[in-house]
DNA sequence: CTGAAAGCGCTTACAG
DNA sequence: CTGAAAGCGCTTACAG
C-alpha cells in the first residue's frame, strides 16, 4: 500500500500556472505579487491540501519559528501546566512549540538525548525544565541557540532563568505558620541535587522560622516523590512539634495519609502545609494550606524572555524570580495547648 | 551579538580530511566505511559538538523517525500521563515524539492548526488525542500520513483508534454500585459532543443499572469540566437516591465539595463514584471509589499501532479497546435504610 | 572503501 | 510583478 506523497510547491505552481517562486511569495505574503496571483495560488494550495514542508523551509530560511521544550516528567502536574502555559504564549507570539519529556524521570542520558534531538531540529530557542540537565550541560550549546531555564534559578554563564521566587515563597508560608503561633515546627527538606527549587524553598522556610524564634526540626527526604512514612514518624516522635511543613503538595498528600492511618487529627493535633497550589490538589474540597506558585506566569515569562533573546540576538535579563501567594486552608490552625 | 552557526557535515569532513559522503556514512554506520574513518570522524564530530541537522536529513531521507502528538490540554492529567507513556514507548522503539497542546481547551481552529504544523514537520505518523479533531478533520490527511486516535473510539474510514473500553468500564463500576445494594442512582452524563468517551461510559452505566433493575436518574452536564452545583441539587431533591455516579474523578471532586459544604455525609447518606483512577486523585489519602483507566497501556499501544503502520505501510488493527479496573474506596457503601 | 554528483522542497536575492 | 538560479545540509545511488 504505497502512500501518496504530499503535494509540493511545484505541484501548486504547475496547477496555478506560475513559477514556484511566485507560489512561495504568494503563500508567504512577502515580496511583490499581484493580488490575482495570490488568489489563484491560495485557491490551488487549498484544493490540493498543500501543507508547506517545514524542513525545507527551515533549511533555507535558517529560522524555524519553533521553540523546543524539555520537560522532566509530564505526569507531574507542574510540567503539564508549564507546558500548556508556554504553548499558549508561544502561539500568541507566532511560534510553534515542540516538547520532549520523560516518564518517572528522564534519566540524565535521556534528557541530554532529548536536548540534542531538539537542537537537531534547529529550534530557534530552547526552554529547559528538568533538573536532569545541569547548567554545565546547557552551556555547551548556548553559543548556538538561546536557552532559558524554567522553574529553577540557573547561574551558569549565559543562561537565562525564570522561576518562582522560592526565597520569598518559603519565607511567606513560614511566616504564616509562625503567626498562627507555632513554636516547634518540623520541615521536610529535599536535597538540592534532587530538586533545587524544593531545596531552596525549604531552606527559606527554615531560615524564616528560626528568625522568628521558632524551634525547627529539619527532616531530610531522600526523594521529592518517594515515601514519607519515616519522616512522619520522626516528626511525631517529638511531642512538642505542632506543625509540619512540606516541600510540595504531593509530599503533603502523602504526609496527610500517614497521619490519617495513625488517626492523628489535622489540624487539631498537628498543622500541615504544602507548596504548589495549582491543579487538582488545589480544589476547595481538599482545603490544603499551601503556597501557590505563579506557574502560568513562569511559563509565559520564560517564552517571552526566550523570544526576546531570539529576536534581538542577546538575552534581556539573566534571572527573573516571580512571587507567588500563600493559600490558607483547613490543614492549619493555631497550635493545640 | 551574532551567533556562531552550528557545525555542519562539511566542517566535520574538512577537519577529518574526508568527504562529506564518508562522514555521513560513518555517522550513520551504514554503507561501507573503514573502521579507521569511522573512528576519526566520530572523534571530530564529538570535538566540534556536531549535531546533525534533522531538517536536512529528513528532507533527503523522506523519513523523520518522529511521531507527532496532538493533545487536548496538558493541564488535564489524563493527557500528561498519555504523553509520558507515549514518549517512553516511542523512545524504546527509536522514535522521537513532538507534542503540541492547548490550554483550557484547544479551540477547533487551534487543533487544526496544531495538526497542520505537525504535518508540516513531516512526522512519520500522528497520534491525536483531542475531541476538537473530528474523524472528518483527520480523514483529509490519512492518505498522506498514518493517524492513530488515542483515548476515544474513532470509526472514520482509515483511522485507527486505541482507547479504554468504556462500555466495559461503565458497566463494571455500575455493577459495583448495584451490588452494594443501591436501587435509586443518579448518573451525571456528559454529552457526546463534549466528550465522546465520557458520554460512552455514562451511557454504559445507565444501561447496566437499568438492566439490574436499578432506578436511574440521568442528570445532564453541560461541560465535562464545569460546575456541578445544580446537578447535585437535582440529585439531592430526590430523597430516594442513595448513590451518585460521576463521569470522571475531576467531576467527582467537585460533587464531593458540593456535598461537603451542604454537610451531607459521604458515603453514609450518599455514595459517590468517579472514573479515571490515576494521578493525584488516586492517592490513598482520598480513598475515592473509581474506575482505573489503563492509561499507560493506551499510550503504549497507540504508539505500537502507529509504528506498525508506519513501518509496514498499512494499519494492523482498526480499533483496540483496553479494559480497566474498578477501584473500591471509601466514598461508597451499602445504602442507608 | 572512497568521493563527486544529484536532489530532497523550499526561500531569496537578482535580472528582467 | 515574474521567473531562473543558487543554495540550505544532508543522504544515496553510482563510478572508480
Amino acid at each position: 500500500m504505497s502512500r501518496p506523497k504530499s503535494p509540493t510547491i511545484i505541484d501548486v505552481a504547475r496547477e496555478a500556472g506560475v513559477s514556484k517562486s511566485a507560489v512561495s511569495r504568494a503563500l508567504l505574503g512577502q515580496g511583490d505579487v499581484s493580488p490575482d496571483t495570490v488568489e489563484r495560488v491560495r485557491a490551488v494550495a487549498d484544493r490540493l491540501g498543500y501543507v508547506p514542508n517545514a524542513m525545507a523551509r527551515g533549511l533555507v530560511s535558517q529560522r524555524t519559528k519553533t521553540l523546543g521544550v524539555v520537560l522532566r516528567d509530564t505526569t507531574i502536574q507542574f510540567y503539564g501546566y508549564l507546558q500548556a502555559a508556554m504553548q499558549r504564549r508561544a502561539a500568541e507570539r507566532g511560534y510553534e512549540v515542540v516538547s520532549v519529556t520523560g516518564v518517572d524521570e528522564l534519566t540524565v542520558e535521556d534528557a541530554q538525548e532529548a536536548l540534542r534531538s531538539l537542537i537537531a531540529l534547529r529550534v530557534d530557542g530552547l526552554i529547559v525544565s528538568s533538573a536532569q540537565l545541569s547548567g554545565e550541560d546547557l552551556v555547551r550549546y548556548v553559543d548556538r541557540v538561546p536557552i532559558v531555564v524554567a522553574g529553577r534559578a540557573e547561574y551558569a554563564e549565559g543562561i537565562v532563568s525564570v522561576h518562582c521566587d522560592e526565597e520569598d515563597g518559603g519565607a511567606r508560608i513560614a511566616e504564616y505558620v509562625a503567626r498562627l503561633g507555632h513554636r516547634d515546627v518540623a520541615v521536610l527538606l529535599v536535597s538540592d541535587r534532587e530538586s533545587a527549587s524544593q531545596n531552596a524553598r525549604g531552606t527559606a522556610m527554615i531560615r524564616t522560622l528560626r528568625a522568628s524564634n521558632v524551634k525547627v526540626r529539619v527532616i531530610e527526604l531522600d526523594s521529592y516523590r518517594g515515601p514519607v512514612g519515616s519522616a512522619v514518624v520522626t516528626a511525631l516522635a517529638d511531642p512538642a512539634i505542632t506543625a509540619l511543613m512540606c516541600p510540595s503538595d504531593v509530599a503533603m498528600v502523602k504526609v496527610l495519609e500517614e497521619l490519617r492511618v495513625r488517626e492523628i487529627p489535622v489540624p487539631e493535633q498537628i498543622s500541615v502545609t504544602g507548596y504548589d497550589g495549582f491543579g487538582y490538589l488545589a480544589e476547595p474540597l481538599f482545603g490544603f494550606t499551601s503556597f501557590r506558585q505563579p506557574i502560568e506566569e513562569i511559563g509565559r515569562t520564560a517564552v517571552d524572555r526566550l523570544i526576546e533573546w531570539v529576536e534581538q540576538g542577546a538575552p534581556v535579563e539573566a534571572r527573573t524570580a516571580i512571587p507567588g501567594t500563600v493559600v490558607p486552608g483547613r490543614t492549619t490552625a493555631p497550635p493545640r495547648r
